[in-house]
DNA sequence: AGGGTCTATGTAACCGCTTACGGTAATTCG
DNA sequence: CGAATTACCGTAAGCGGTTACATAGACCCT
């Protein structure tokens, strides 16, 4: 591995005029330049990242905050896989890479727990991160307010927090709800039932909003009956909409603030021996992989999964360079109309 | 941030002192020993990592090389999350970080493509990374072999590699296999089909030679017409059984080498009006969450999914400490009977 | 008592790069 | 033509650790 030394000997300058050719190149005279390239070339000579850290106390690294050993076991992220890609692949545009913080630890203590972000704070100085993705595992937005605080440039997916040098990027769910809730509403259902993710998660709670004007809109009164809460896993799903089936007057459709329970109602559905969409009517909220392939095909909301990676490494990005906060990002979202809604 | 100086001068002792209180607890003093942990808790100091890893020429941190852009577009690992999940948590238990290996990229050039490793070994250099672990996108097996003969410590998912510090861990696949084609002949079968992954792929060649052996063990001679590939998306799963659904003899059980081609294969027998499992048995490979929720529920073959993780990481972990290289790892199948196979 | 060990710690070089500062030669200007 | 810029580049001081080597007592032995 050859090192600046090398290339300054050998091409007959200083380390620091290496150093300029590849940080400041205009400082730096043509020819040099050309030649101290030229040898780093043969070389292969990359600059040490360590060594570059250590110095400019800015490593090219940024930092994800993604607590998997959870209270909450089992659950999955809806779309990680692509906002992974997304993440990476606009991340990877400005040269930079990202570290999968480690949770809980050794005695060296890393990540810890997200109740205590101590930890997780400390190794982004220590490593000179340039900033944090903070990915939601369903309940531990509160959590996030102590990074969104830290002063780094954080950037929390699906969470609202407030900080220095912090946003955050989320789907449209009051518009996306809205939509769905609209989109039965046209099909002619006044009896529409919501069931919601966990009691404090934000985008559940915008889904219910949401769900509400459009009810309100179409002159229908909201009745509290028809809200019951899920946690977003599947079995909360199903418990919900037995419930709602016991009711004396039971809804004819229902909008579920996540695929996983949408596809749970449709299990109490068949369970109950009601037809979907025929009796009940379906609409989630995702567009997971499962939603195309149950039967029937899940109507769903559709997020714009990539583009939340895409719009956390912009925001952060943009932090880095320059030293403010950013405009929160709202992504759009999408009716997806299959079959599990009657439309067709 | 606390220093190293400043715990020493607080201590009245040298930096020298305070770097062996944790890296050879064992030569200091019992007493300044003490003194310094207490004052380095204090001040809740931690040793920078930049310069740790400049001066030991080793950091805390493993490389993920995971392709994405890739050739094959939309393809998503059959279980991503839960093999980060074993990763991360495996790797915690050392102290140390999962670095996503940036693809591609700018002036700095830094994983550029799997066709070209120069790139990310170069990064994994710079940054005085551990080793590596390579996740396969389903067809990129040859070009890990030049990781592995980089000298770095690595471990292959799905791909058996070989090299100086290098190993793998992959399924029992050939064992799947004949546990599913068992279970179809046990049920009466002996027209079984199967549908297999792109041509080349290492798992998809041992189920095809796990699949073969199953038959011949029950006295059934495998026709090579019965054989059709598949490249483990939803799609070809569906041509596949058309193809084989129009031969003089169809047969009457499919096995496909991965879930959403077995789904393909539940699409295409639907549209041929064959009931499954009645008219058609299904089987498939890798229990994704899909393959619980199709109707009918598909009876597949379960990987270890988290044990992927854990063992790449003690595999790695083993590397990094111990210095030759380790033993492939070969995860345990498991045959989940569901309603495809018609066994219920 | 003098020499040899062992223990505990300090000294200082080094890891490889960045950058403030200063100097020299070339260029510009009055 | 001398002075003031300007362009270019070297010197050297960090960045914050690690570690080989040296040193200084304390202890033990003959």
């Amino acid at each position: 591995m050859a090192t600046g030394r090398e290339i300054a000997q050998l091409c007959g300058v200083s380390v620091a005029t290496v150093s300029r050719v590849f940080n400041q190149p205009d400082t730096v005279n043509e020819d040099t330049r050309e030649r101290v390239l030229r040898v780093a070339k043969e070389l292969d000579y990359r600059p040490n990242e360590s060594a570059r850290a250590l110095s400019t106390k800015q490593s090219t690294m940024i930092g994800l905050v993604w607590d998997t050993d959870h209270r909450r076991p089992g659950w999955r992220h809806p779309y990680l896989q692509d906002l992974l890609i997304g993440l990476k692949s606009a991340l990877s545009a400005h040269g930079y890479h990202l570290l999968m913080l480690a949770t809980s630890g050794d005695s060296r203590e890393i990540g810890v727990s997200l109740a205590d972000p101590v930890g997780y704070v400390n190794t982004t100085r220590r490593h000179h991160l340039g900033g944090l993705v903070l990915i939601d595992s369903g309940s531990d937005g509160d959590a996030f307010e102590a990074f969104a605080q830290s002063g780094f440039p954080c950037v929390a997916l699906d969470v609202a927090v407030d900080g220095p040098r912090a946003t955050y990027v989320t789907s449209d769910n009051v518009g996306g709800a809205l939509s769905a809730v609209r989109h039965l509403v046209g099909l002619g259902h006044s009896r529409i039932a919501m069931i919601t993710g966990p009691p404090g998660n934000q985008p559940s709670e915008a889904r219910v909003s949401g769900y509400r004007t459009a009810l309100r809109e179409a002159g229908i009164v909201p009745r509290d009956d028809y809200v019951v809460a899920g946690d977003f896993y599947r079995a909360s799903g199903t418990a919900a909409t037995q419930r709602l089936l016991a009711l004396d007057e039971p809804p004819t459709a229902v909008f579920a603030a996540s695929d996983e329970m949408a596809v749970g109602a449709l299990l109490a559905a068949r369970a109950a021996s009601l037809r979907v969409p025929q009796d009940l009517a379906l609409v989630g909220f995702d567009d997971i992989e499962i939603a195309s392939v149950v039967d029937p095909a899940l109507t769903t909301v559709a997020q714009d999964k990539p583009g939340f990676g895409v719009a956390a490494a912009k925001a952060i990005m943009a932090m880095i360079t320059g030293a403010g906060r950013e405009e929160p990002v709202v992504l759009p979202t999408q009716l997806v109309v299959r079959d599990s809604c009657g439309a067709r």
